[in-house]
DNA sequence: CCTCAGATTTACT
DNA sequence: GTAAATCTGAGGT
């Protein structure tokens, strides 16, 4: 597939000086840095702020969790959920507002190695091997396909919240682009790897900073309700890139029982 | 392709 | 106590 250049102009603090709602959809085809690994996001999700978005985790104001979200715009706010998942967020509008746009699925357009490795499959408690016995690989595709899934293709992690995602320095201290592909790009399975530019591997590891990219064509812009939530369905700020194989499938919230409390008493199963 | 259930921290009722 | 901005492997269709 013949994919336009994408640029690796540094965004301004100014970008996220936006309700997260009109920040979301422009993010789309940018591209988010984090140490080695880029990715080009093809699916995100907006939230609002408290008392307005009942759906976001600054509904009922400030917590120790939700904290960078009232900081100000640009920086990463990376939480823990459901016990074992990191999910990214890049905080929008001024610092007190508390809202920002979930990054839920990209492309790994550089550190594509760092990235499979990241998103191994877990050994066995016993160390023999992968849990199954089958040496099963993640298509490249799935790298960064659903925001826990992002998070470990990037390496972002509990100590990455609050990182500054702006890049504030010089624009001439970005490296050149340099487009030799000779470290990445090697194509397998999904067929569009299509030899991507090795611009910013000479990054220092430890930074986040989000580009220009290539944003996605209004055209092909999706928008619809948001995912996993249980709330506030009829608001569409879930927005993703029409026909990319790399978002995430969507997922009615389903609240589920846990397995151990009581079931419900002199309730017919409704078949 | 699909649905189900388990893993397991955090914040709030 | 329990729902939550989730992922994964197992097993059925």
């Amino acid at each position: 597939m013949g994919r336009g250049e994408l640029s690796a102009a540094p965004l301004p603090r100014s970008f996220f000086d936006r309700p997260s709602h009109e920040v979301a959809p422009d993010l789309l085809g940018r591209v988010l840095v984090h140490g080695p690994v880029a990715v080009r996001l093809t699916e995100v999700e907006a939230y609002g702020g408290p008392g307005e978005d009942p759906a976001a985790h600054t509904y009922r104001g400030r917590t120790p969790r939700n904290a960078v979200m009232f900081g100000p715009p640009g920086h990463l706010y990376v939480y823990f959920t459901y016990g074992m998942h990191f999910c990214a967020n890049l905080v929008c509008l001024p610092e007190g507002s508390g809202s920002a746009v979930l990054l839920r699925a990209g492309e790994i357009i550089t550190g594509l190695d760092e990235a499979r490795a990241r998103r191994a499959p877990a050994l066995a408690p016993d160390g023999r091997g992968p849990a199954t016995g089958k040496a099963k690989v993640v298509p490249d595709r799935d790298l960064a396909r659903g925001p826990a899934r992002l998070a470990v293709a990037l390496g972002l992690l509990r100590e990455h919240n609050g990182l500054d995602a702006i890049w504030e320095g010089s624009p001439a201290a970005l490296p050149p682009l340099a487009e030799d592909g000779t470290g990445h790009g090697t194509e397998d399975g999904t067929g569009h790897g299509t030899g991507h530019a090795a611009w910013l591997t000479g990054l220092p590891h430890g930074f986040a900073a989000v580009l220009e990219g290539r944003p996605a064509g209004p055209g092909t812009i999706r928008s619809g309700p948001r995912t996993g939530v249980s709330t506030a369905k009829d608001t569409p700020w879930r927005f993703w890139v029409g026909d990319d194989p790399t978002v995430s499938p969507y997922r009615v919230h389903v609240p589920r029982r846990r397995s151990s409390a009581a079931t419900s008493v002199g309730e017919a199963p409704s078949s």
